[in-house]
DNA sequence: TGACCTTGCGAAAACGTTTTCGTGTTGAAA
DNA sequence: TTTCAACACGAAAACGTTTTCGCAAGGTCA
């Protein structure tokens, strides 16, 4: 076990200076020749290399960010941490990844935790629990240290910061619209509780669609979906209860699990309710009748997300004016077997 | 904007030294109660927070470990960054996620790069490019630089270091054996090339059962794929010209694609030909019909893996003694609606 | 009064870098 | 012979901590 070698080891080993090791290895030209070869021979045969930490120390700049997400398990997550990676490694950042497992709490102590220099930024999308408080000190708080934050599709209006989102009104209603057009009149909704930012959007898109085409809003027709437990049996109660058209869902395991409710009660899948479902993972492209659904697309916001994180980490102190975007990105509808 | 307040500042704002403010936030009896007082408030008041890369650099642990896994969007590696992550955090450890996207230089680079210092430790799964060359001296330098790894089931025989993995063999044995109990004969195999650790161990567990009950291995039957790209021609082609009984796939996305190939051949699954997979994912929970599969637990396997870790980068350096574990985690078959 | 012990605090080293600013030695120009 | 630039290198500061050691002031005891 040979532990790593640092400068001053090298300096002592070849009798000179630290100085005149870091400026060998760095090419200087204030070193001779004969040294900065004898100096590199060295170094290479050691097989050193510095030491990350310091220099984090020395720069004030950990070239590392962190991403803090609800929950890992989500596909759509999964796709977006894979856009954050794949940006930060292409610019050399190291990505943490933090899980508040929907939690205050642990997103609250995620943040103090690394924003002490282990890291020079976050990209975050709120946990439910925060979404309900409403507190997002914690947030404001780094942002007032200086501490660039990016927040992407679960954000909120109360902090000011670069943000990634769709559309979620738009392409809600978009896909209404799209069920709209076919014919359908009596189209269910399966959405969350509205504390959820992105399932209030979505519930707004949907109402606004049929109003747009002077259909009745029927309360009766619309799920709210607080936990994640015990769905099934609500989605079973509703389309028992009504002689539904069509579903439009909110997400991939409301989709899925709409179609399996229909298919056990006798009815099929596009040919008597046709299902839509919001993101475009990978159940929905494996689930038979694989499922159209509004494709949101992870990897883009990620990696739009981490450009404009690093972006604003690279621009110099003195260059830098507060100024905070939106980036809107597009929605497609997905068009699969789960629609006439 | 105010930047973080340094142990430095507050001892120039209270006129009094470094190692006076230091001591007092570390209620040291050096320090006389007065004092610390005065500087406890100061120091509450402008929220200081100590730097956690001076304290990485001081102490030479950084608390935080890396995982490095081949992709993020397949549901089990998400599940094992999960459990890594929950026992992390509760030991006060960071995880920084890498990506190898199966490639071996970006397993390299990464491993690399965070070796220096930025990291106590690794836990790693196999790059499939990695499993192919059989070059793993990226691996045993970290490791011969007293750095723990812990690999978990994509692993080598080739590597000394503790290791977390499911018996493959004896899983995929077993699950055969299921369907031979079941009374079928023509079991077809769907598996991956032999230099996926796992693929091959999987597929020798098939034969074995084959052979315990007197069974021809019918090459035929087995089909390894290579790309992830066009696999279903491939499946179709295999379900056409036999007359199979059953499938046993190698993961979630063969089995469900199997599944879809079967029905669209017109027959029905489970009742013309039963399917089982491997890995409990979502796809086999929300796939219709429902997937019986080999449950591999994956939060446990993360978990597991980080408790190993830890232990290792905790305990003293005098009392060090080179030993490595393998831990087995216990795999499951759940039984669901594609089998009879 | 002198010896000694406590109390309370500060100086400095250490972790591993980079970089600025000397400084001593050459050799060449005047 | 003097002056000065060029060259090659080292000392030290800085990043922000923790910790060891030293030291002065004051108190106690004989």
């Amino acid at each position: 076990m040979r532990r790593k070698v640092t400068l001053k080891q090298i300096a002592k080993e070849l009798d000179v200076s630290i100085s005149t090791v870091s400026k060998s290895l760095r090419d200087s030209t204030e070193i001779s020749e004969d040294t900065r070869q004898k100096v590199q021979a060295f170094a290479k045969l050691y097989n050193y290399k510095p030491n990350n930490i310091a220099l984090s120390l020395k720069n004030r700049k950990s070239k590392t960010i962190c991403i803090i997400i609800p929950e890992i398990i989500h596909h759509f997550f999964a796709t977006v941490i894979s856009g954050v990676e794949h940006i930060a490694n292409k610019k050399g950042y190291n990505v943490i990844v933090c899980l508040s497992d929907e939690s205050f709490d642990k997103e609250v102590i995620n943040m103090e935790m690394l924003a002490n220099g282990s890291i020079d930024g976050f990209i975050m999308s709120l946990s439910k629990e925060t979404q309900q408080k409403r507190d997002f000190h914690h947030i404001t708080e780094v942002i007032s240290q200086g501490m660039p934050v990016v927040m992407f599709d679960r954000v909120t209006n109360d902090i000011l910061c670069d943000k990634v989102i769709i559309d979620d009104n738009l392409a809600a209603f978009n896909a209404t619209q799209y069920l709209i057009d076919k014919g359908f009149k009596k189209i269910a909704l399966i959405s969350t509780v509205d504390y959820v930012s992105v399932g209030k959007l979505r519930t707004e898109g949907y109402t606004k669609a049929l109003k747009n085409n002077d259909l009745l809003v029927n309360e009766n027709l619309i799920l709210k979906i607080e936990d994640t437990d015990n769905f099934e049996s609500q989605i079973k109660t509703l389309v028992e209860t009504n002689e539904l058209d069509a579903i439009f869902a909110v997400n991939e395991i409301f989709a899925v699990t709409a179609i399996k409710v229909v298919t056990k009660l006798g009815k099929k899948v596009p040919e008597d309710i046709s299902v839509i479902g919001f993101t475009d993972g990978i159940i929905s492209k494996y689930s038979s009748p694989s499922i159209t659904t509004v494709s949101q697309n992870g990897v883009k916001m990620g990696e739009k997300a981490a450009i404009m994180l690093i972006e604003k980490l690279e621009i110099e102190e003195e260059e830098y004016e507060e100024q905070y975007k939106t980036e809107v990105i597009e929605t497609e509808l997905v068009e699969r077997e789960s629609t006439i």
